[in-house]
DNA sequence: AAACCGGGGTC
DNA sequence: GACCCAGGTTT
């Protein structure tokens, strides 16, 4: 059904001109776009995972100012690396990166690898990430399936597969693969996803600007708005904590490391205590006596936050507090300086709480 | 195949 | 609010 006939290698030629000098021409200056090495595209294609442009932008900057090469982010340690990522979430993104640099220091002598099965191998490298770098710092005919070509190609082929089925993904990168040029595949891919960024948007498209609208099937039957057909997630569920912002008589506040594993990895956090476990203050006090080991007083309310996450909806109850007796439990956190603190990676959530010191 | 994993912009 | 964003990993 999406098979490309010998009939069609005309239409497909036609197609990439129209696309390919549409980019040349329109394409956005972007910070990784000025002549770059493998290395620059492959962070960048890691941070703009689920990342708009304009977000990814200034932590690009000083990603790139602080590790300039993969020796250099291979040498940095993992938190700094964090602090630097901080706010820009899925915070894997950035640990698999670094691990994934620090084998291509030490099994490829510090070359990125221009081919599928050694890419395909490194953590935090997918498929997307796979053919941009093939395709982008390599120039090689890969597909580099993202998002936007999937909307795009979906109208343009009248797609009409659940993208939000892995099933879809491989149709797509099928078709792309008969149509993608040889002779540019980088600005074939890139021009793609500069389509879908400013002319092919999910919603009101700009079907009069576009530039291979004689060659889009959706446009040709009057169904640009109903494609691509799309699945909806389930709605996220609420977790509801109390966050302690917890002084010492030294004024040091206590923080901790989350798990290594799960949700916000390795970053930092002030304690929180699930609200089931402590429904009043005297139930706070001794859930959170029995659990660090040191006995607090609980003072004002300072705020509550919402934070909503992909997955979970996060309510906290910020409270201050004092601790006035006992011997923090090994592994339970520390108490910091607030100069410490800003050394520390912290969630967005908890960059809230920090502000109120 | 479905769930997990952040945060911010848009409509 | 719902959806989307230059997705990948785990279960």
């Amino acid at each position: 059904m999406y098979q490309t006939s010998i009939d069609d290698f005309l239409e497909i030629e036609e197609f990439q001109q129209d696309l390919i000098s549409w980019f040349l021409r329109v394409q956005r200056e972007l910070p990784w776009r000025q002549n770059p090495t493998p290395y620059q595209v492959w962070v960048s294609e890691i941070m703009l995972q689920q990342t708009r442009v304009d977000t990814v932008i200034p932590y690009y900057d000083r990603f790139m100012q602080k590790y300039p090469n993969p020796e250099a982010l291979a040498a940095a340690e993992e938190e700094d690396v964090l602090k630097t990522w901080e706010g820009l979430g899925y915070y894997s993104r950035a640990r698999n990166l670094q691990t994934a640099v620090r084998e291509v220091v030490s099994e490829y002598n510090g070359k990125v690898p221009d081919n599928a099965k050694e890419l395909g191998q490194l953590k935090g490298v997918g498929p997307y990430t796979k053919g941009a770098i093939l395709s982008i710092a390599y120039q090689q005919p890969e597909p580099a399936v993202d998002g936007n070509v999937m909307r795009v190609i979906s109208r343009i082929r009248k797609v009409e597969e659940d993208i939000a089925k892995p099933k879809a993904r491989k149709i797509i990168e099928g078709i792309v693969s008969d149509m993608i040029s040889a002779e540019d595949p980088s600005s074939f891919n890139q021009g793609l996803m500069e389509l879908g960024a400013l002319i092919c948007k999910p919603k009101n498209p700009l079907c009069d600007e576009c530039p291979v609208q004689a060659h889009c099937r959706a446009y040709k039957e009057d169904l640009q708005e109903m494609l691509p057909i799309k699945s909806r997630k389930k709605s996220q569920r609420t977790e509801k904590y109390v966050a302690l912002l917890i002084r010492d008589e030294n004024h040091r506040i206590l923080v901790q490391k989350r798990p290594e594993k799960g949700l916000l990895a390795n970053l930092w956090q002030f304690p929180m205590i699930p609200m089931d476990k402590a429904n009043t203050t005297d139930e706070l006090v001794q859930w959170f006596g029995d659990q660090y080991g040191i006995t607090i007083d609980v003072h004002k309310h300072l705020t509550d936050i919402k934070h909503v996450f992909s997955h979970i909806i996060w309510n906290l109850d910020v409270y201050s507090a004092t601790s006035t007796g006992g011997c923090l439990q090994e592994g339970k956190g520390e108490f910091l300086s607030a100069e410490e603190l800003q050394q520390l990676p912290f969630p967005v959530s908890h960059q809230k709480i920090a502000r109120l010191i």
